[in-house]
RNA sequence: GCUGGGAUGGCGGAGCGGUCAAUCGCACCUGACUGUAAAUCAGGCGCCCUACGGGCUACGGGGGUUCGAAUCCCUCUCCCAGCA
């Protein structure tokens, strides 16, 4: 189910390819966030042409909208998203840590400022499972039950249910969260009855004896591949040495011959470090939330596309970019700068194709390098241009 | 010409004696965004300063009343509605 074709001689970076009933998966690979069974904004013939190879969509968010009755009659995340290639579902999971602790603590999972106005936590978690408190009645979500879900949705590769502990959780709770995460993982894998491949997920916060001890733990369970998640402390994501450093954490201990997916870590320096230390899959929100956010990249960085300065210019989003929106449809960015202003709703869809198109070049990129040896070189120039 | 109603910061529009440099919306400027309760959120938005705070100039023009006026009175200019 996952072959590695390519090692690159100075990193843990590797070529390789993920397979699935829906097709194969050139690994590195960025997973393209879908949420509620669509990516947002984007219509299903749109996706071909971003170069995205599979999506993830969410347990939570999917079990929410559909209800028992609606999963129960459920045809399938690949019809009603019109799409026949791999995709990947989350557990629920990381809706512990969003709509709990990280409400709670006024922070998200990476810790760069201080803590925002706490919120009230709408979860409780117990030993058997946690309790989400919507908009009116506590709904009651388990490892069984979430692999039921995944089963009913029908991904090809599902996740197990696990507790993302806060970058302010002290040793003790991350180590509680993170033993429970194991039950949870064992339950998951109990759970399941279908062919779907399953993977189990890393914690342990930010701590270097918990990320090991849970890398070894969840590498003797007989998952198809790994999920890393989490809380990453202020470290992650800022300097790439850091990153690495986490990283090296729990990899070394991961079945080498099985993928490794980073969940939710995707800016373009957090992508090269963590193929350098041998992540094969990364999802993120950042192409399509910044996308509608008006936030564009390219590989100079990002910039705003809604700045009053780019009202009059006849440029393309990216000069350097192929996708459809740069290449095809001769959008400028003074067009795409009024769309924006104007409030139409073709700003997010146009942003959105350009990102995601964006991101998945450049994991082709990476993919490129590491077929001709020339990662690091690649890597260098990369993140010399982005500023 | 007469009779009413108006003129407030880029625009719309509150305020109707002090707590008003002036609610709010739009526009504009900054900054966030990392397994999506985010097509969202936060801050700024008269001028000047050593900016927690302080000083100027301001609510169509001019003149009054008052300790104090965007708010009351007189007058001028312009706009709107009705009547001629």
């Amino acid at each position: 189910m996952f072959e590695v074709l390519t090692k690159d001689g100075r990193s843990q970076a590797r070529l390789g390819r993920l397979k699935t009933e829906h097709g194969d998966v050139e690994t590195p690979a960025y997973v393209i966030v879908g949420t509620n069974a669509a990516v947002r904004t984007l219509r299903p013939e749109d996706l071909p042409a971003t170069k995205t190879q599979i999506i993830i969509a969410n347990t939570y968010h999917l079990w929410r909208e559909l209800g028992d009755e609606g999963l129960d009659n459920y045809h399938g995340l690949h019809a009603e998203m019109e799409w026949n290639g791999p995709l990947m579902t989350d557990s629920g999971g990381f809706q512990v840590f969003s709509m709990g602790a990280a409400r709670e603590h006024g922070v998200g999972k990476i810790t760069k400022r201080e803590a925002q106005a706490p919120q009230e936590n709408l979860i409780r978690v117990t030993e058997v499972g946690v309790y989400f408190r919507g908009d009116e009645e506590e709904e009651y979500l388990d490892a069984e039950l979430s692999i039921k879900i995944q089963e009913q949705l029908g991904a090809d590769i599902i996740f197990a249910f696990d507790e993302p502990s806060s970058p302010l959780h002290d040793h003790a709770y991350t180590q509680t969260a993170m033993e429970r995460t194991h039950r949870w993982a064992a339950r998951s894998l109990e759970a399941k009855t279908s062919s779907q491949q399953l993977y189990g997920i890393v914690q342990g916060g930010r701590f270097e004896d918990l990320r090991t001890q849970s890398a070894k733990f969840i590498a003797t369970l007989p998952f198809d591949g790994f999920g890393i998640g989490g809380s990453f402390g202020s470290s992650f994501g800022g300097e790439k040495t850091a990153t690495l450093r986490e990283l090296a954490w729990t990899i070394p201990h991961l079945p080498a011959g099985k993928p490794r997916h980073l969940l939710g870590m995707g800016r373009i320096e957090d992508i090269f470090a963590g193929v350098e230390a041998g992540i094969d899959t990364f999802d993120c929100v950042i192409p399509t939330r910044e996308a509608r956010h008006g936030a564009l990249w390219t590989a100079r960085g990002r910039f705003d596309i809604l700045k009053g300065l780019e009202a009059a210019s006849g440029e393309p989003i990216d000069d350097a970019c192929a996708c459809p929106v740069c290449a095809d449809m001769g959008v400028t960015r003074g067009d795409l700068h009024a769309r924006f202003r104007n409030k139409d709703p073709e700003a997010g869809r146009l942003a959105t194709i350009h990102n995601v198109y964006f991101f998945n070049d450049l994991m082709e990129k990476i993919r490129a390098a590491l077929a001709q040896g020339a990662f690091q070189t690649f890597k260098m120039h990369s993140l010399k241009a982005l500023s």
